[in-house]
DNA sequence: AGCAGGTGTTTTACTCGTAAAGGATTACCC
DNA sequence: GGGTAATCCTTTACGAGTAAAACACCTGCT
């Protein structure tokens, strides 16, 4: 075992399902170093249970998480997006963004306009009723948010931020350049 | 701001995409504490770069993460499992997991059986060449995440498992606990 | 002007996961 | 014992995302 959970030793008795599943591995292939597992699979599981989680006061909200992204990037950004940059601030696919926005203006949340200049363009924008919901569940979310992460304490919150963004930032430097 | 990353402070050059972010929400709404999304963006994020990423390995070999997921917990339990337990042990539906079989045993790669005494049950195992097939791109895909884990230091790794694993655990713990 | 090529967005065909209903079988309990 | 409930798995209908092609439009070159 490499070095693992610094932090005060007696807390670490949380035994999460993927050290169970570190263990079947070693136990079946001693040889294999498996300590990338106990990170990438535990982001991996962290982040669908967290969604999951999530998920409940967006739901009650009628939307999706990635409806909410699309709403969130416009409300947040201050501006009007195309199509095209919402896909970028929101990690998806243009196709995917179109029809999120078909279904988003359909319902009144998001209205679009032609470009002048530009006929393929088209600007987006939140309708009133739009910014009001998204400020309306930003607050709620983030609520909820904290009281999940209020599994950890604040420093442990600071130091798995610390982290997470020196790992991010680093991948997405360097995201096109391992491909193997 | 909260207390932030900790780690020697001149490594923090890497401004991920989420701070970013939570920078645009807090001129917006400035009242708000965004403390919550340096972890959870950061999560969500790093998983979806992450898996992106090895799922090339996998891909090399015409699998899905999923389908390796259900063929690797086949291999490190070393025992028949029904649909039922595959479904509990990679986390997905029943009716996902069916449909995998089902696709997997055309390939050849997993033989099922029915259980003599309750003949609502089939177990499940690996066929020879699905062993071989896992035990082909283990250490393949171990290798590879490695590589991709080394923008981190060792020391950094290590406590970002143990922090990951201390969330982790404890939201498993609590999880149906926290129906808002 | 006119056309080749590039860009921004949408459409199409397809895959995959899910929720809900369905079938089959077993277990409980009077 | 026999019917009702519980369990296990599969099927069905459907919603959502993707990749690739299609579409519409602009740009620059000759």
């Amino acid at each position: 075992m490499t070095a693992a959970n610094g932090r005060h030793a007696g807390a670490t008795r949380g035994e999460d399902t993927v050290s169970g599943v570190v263990r079947q591995w070693q136990a079946v292939h001693p040889d294999l170093d498996t300590g990338p597992m106990e990170v990438i699979g535990r982001i991996n599981r962290c982040a669908a249970l967290l969604q999951q989680a999530e998920d409940a006061p967006l739901r009650r909200a009628g939307l999706s998480r990635p409806e909410f992204d699309l709403l969130g990037a416009l409300r947040r950004t201050g501006h009007e997006l195309t199509p095209g940059e919402l896909a970028r601030e929101t990690f998806s696919s243009g196709a995917a963004v179109t029809k999120r926005l078909k279904q988003l203006t359909e319902r009144g949340l998001v209205e679009r306009r032609g470009d002048t200049r530009d006929r393929r363009v088209a600007h987006l924008r939140l309708t009133e009723a739009g910014r009001d919901l998204v400020d309306g569940i930003l607050p709620e979310q983030l609520a909820y948010e904290t009281s999940v992460l209020a599994v950890l304490d604040p420093p442990g919150q600071g130091e798995l931020a610390g982290l997470l963004g020196e790992l991010l930032g680093r991948l997405e430097g360097r995201l096109g350049a391992l491909r193997t």
